[in-house]
DNA sequence: AGCCATGTTGTATGATCGTTCAACAAGAAT
DNA sequence: ATTCTTGTTGAACGATCATACAACATGGCT
């Protein structure tokens, strides 16, 4: 009659399953309460998983941080380097303010780890290689926009300055969301770039 | 012959004396180890002080946290908020791409108390207070530059936009000074600005 | 010189941290 | 059904954390 199933007291997972899934809780953990909330317990806690996994599978607590961190700049570089065909102008600003990219949680995992960044040789490395292709993106976007078939230093100047009005905004938007709306980001850009780059 | 000089075991403060002493360590503290740095035990050390020092004169931690958040701010809000003389826009920029603000040191603790801010309503309040009277420094500013009397929307989402584009700018100094130099900074928001704020 | 208000010290305490590891069990292989 | 590989568990450990507090010392006061 009565079924004697074990009911299996834990179910074993293939290690990039696993890694996934403590990933994933960490950058809730993260979103939730930044980087002083980045802990052993609270990882596992929010994962399901026992204390012993995290440096099962990535050899400790910075491991997980570092593959936290890929992860967290996984769809962003994801929308910026589509080597194959290369977006407009329009459309790089448009991805990167869009609905999928530009939303409080992803934002809040930025600055806690761009916290560490500062202070992280290993996440300092990683973060200026990624910087310098998404420079390279919109570098080259912003050179086809004025009818040059190489970027040259002003190109490069501008790449910058869009950059960091961006960065600005994640920034804002992040940490005040009442002061910051997707459709002011969308205007305070607008306002902004239509000078310099609708050919003078 | 021999003094007997009982070489005083500490040095009495007054109150307002020692709590500056431990806001300027925590702010070293901060800049060199980032949130997870601010700790009691480093706090203590870096101040030459005594671990009840800080309960006594803060209530705690998170006490003195606030006051490091609040000092970090002062030398930026005083050079925003000179209600007396209202600087021009050009001379706005400037101070804040001085010598004085833009330093690599001020913009790590900057970037380890905005990783709290996003998390601590507390901060969030104080934040917000402050970026209320930022932007419209700079929105009266810019309504001065366009030669209006008040700030009208374009007026507002200008200084939105410039707000984002300093943040911006400062969050990639502090992370990363070799891919931003103060002339890169100042090249960058010229060629951003020069368009909309030169009166078409 | 002695008093006293209070700034300062440093230990004690309990909580929490990251890491380690021996024992365990799940699921594929046989 | 049995064996075996290996993903998983959770207790144990030492280190470090924030806080509390009783004892102490300083510098102004009289």
């Amino acid at each position: 009659m009565t079924a004697p199933k074990p009911a299996a007291k834990y179910k074993r997972l293939a290690p990039e399953a696993r890694a996934a899934e403590l990933v994933e809780a960490g950058l809730r953990v993260l979103a939730k309460g930044g980087i002083t909330a980045f802990t052993i317990d609270n990882i596992c806690k929010a994962s399901g998983a026992s204390r012993g996994l995290i440096g099962h599978h990535f050899g400790g607590k910075d491991g997980l941080l570092a593959a936290c961190y890929v992860a967290s700049y996984a769809p962003f570089m994801q929308a910026v380097a589509k080597e194959a065909v290369p977006m407009s102008l329009a459309a790089l600003i448009d991805e990167l303010l869009s609905e999928r990219q530009l939303r409080p949680e992803g934002l809040n995992i930025w600055l806690a780890l761009w916290g560490e960044i500062a202070v992280n040789p290993a996440l300092r490395a990683e973060h200026l290689r990624l910087y310098r292709i998404y420079h390279a993106t919109f570098a080259a976007a912003i050179a086809r926009q004025l009818g040059r078939a190489a970027p040259d230093d002003r190109d490069e100047t501008l790449a910058t300055a869009l950059i960091a009005l961006l960065d600005g905004i994640w920034l804002e938007f992040s940490i005040a969301p009442e002061e910051m709306s997707r459709a002011k980001a969308r205007a305070a850009v607008e306002a902004l770039v239509q000078g310099p780059l609708s050919g003078e």
